[in-house]
DNA sequence: GGAAATAAACAGACAGGTCTGTATGCTTTG
DNA sequence: CAAAGCATACAGACCTGTCTGTTTATTTCC
């Protein structure tokens, strides 16, 4: 068989642990020890499959993001198929994820404020990310039968909703954002 | 006298390179040692000011909280006195900020991110000064003859526009938000 | 089928560095 | 002289990453 499985799966259960703690906790915060004792894992196994501790990092950030994009796709997805317009189907998958009770923001742009070079690989994929999250963004936009160009704008709502509903631990900011948004996508006449 | 005097501001050298390096680096990656030697000075001199490393946080923050909204206060008087219109005079002294050499984003933005714990002082603090800058952006909509009710979209869009600003190290978030920003205040019929 | 070889993970100590915060003297200055 | 600051060493905790073995599971081969 191929080389993917091992006897209990070491290598997932670092990576989901980790991706918790340093979801939870940050980067920074969270200490390699920290991570094997809750994935009850050898420091050595850990070591073994990722060389040093940012490797683990950006293999944590490189599977949130295809998860995150893919729960956003499926839940914008539900909403639509429960008759909510495009644009107010994202919000609302936005405000699902704000709600959730392990909410801490998003990972990648802690990930850029505790990263501060923009040159290391974090950094980089984490803009590789909001470039990837940015194109649901821009569909729900075109869906909707606004124009493009009101995309951009929609974006910075959304970040700006992210961090907003950190700070005050409270997500009702996205319901100001998709306010905004739906107004700028009907009333965007001139 | 009074006590706020010393031979050579010891306590002023201390916040000043603490406020630079943290702002630079972020609050854990800096630590105590590091602002002793590039502040020049003796670490019982720090710690005789600041007892902990959290409260010299907390100290940085709220100097620069003073700090930041004065200097926002100036700039967008400079800009109206230059005949620009309300709104459009806070976005440029936005985009003046994003463009600053030493721009790393919202300070306070980057303490919510490392603090996690969102009962801890600095956390409070935080969010404290993000309502005080909310009135600079709230006035300069009524200032501006906008309708109140479109002031928290617009905070939302400052928030982003911070946050693209940093995540791409590029200033030019703070057109889209400004285009985004007049264009609801003066196009808000419905 | 059963034994040997191979690969992976476990366990825990260790090195070398950094962190916060304390303690003890010495120097400068008002 | 007294107060503030300087210099430096130290304690104890934690950090990343390495090293040495032991155990377990799978595969291979007879």
């Amino acid at each position: 068989m191929s080389a993917a499985k091992t006897r209990s799966d070491a290598r997932g259960r670092i990576l989901e642990t980790a991706e918790k703690l340093f979801y939870a906790e940050g980067y920074r915060a969270v200490g390699i020890d920290r991570i094997i004792a809750e994935a009850g894992v050898a420091k050595m196994t850990l070591y073994k499959h990722f060389p040093a501790k940012d490797d683990l990092v950006l293999e944590v950030l490189k599977s949130r993001d295809k998860k995150l994009c893919q729960a956003f796709a499926d839940a914008i997805a539900r909403y639509r198929n429960a008759g909510a317009q495009p644009l107010a189907a994202f919000f609302a998958a936005l405000k699902e994820w704000f709600s959730s009770d392990d909410f801490r923001g998003c990972a990648f742009i802690n990930a850029a404020v505790e990263f501060t070079d923009p040159e290391h690989p974090v950094s980089e994929f984490a803009r590789f990310h909001k470039r990837e999250f940015f194109k649901l963004i821009h569909q729900a936009v075109v869906d909707d039968g606004a124009p493009e160009a009101i995309a951009p704008a929609v974006g910075l709502l959304v970040e700006g909703a992210i961090v907003a509903a950190l700070m005050n631990q409270d997500p009702a900011s996205a319901d100001v954002a998709r306010d905004a948004a739906v107004a700028m996508a009907s009333g965007a006449v001139s």
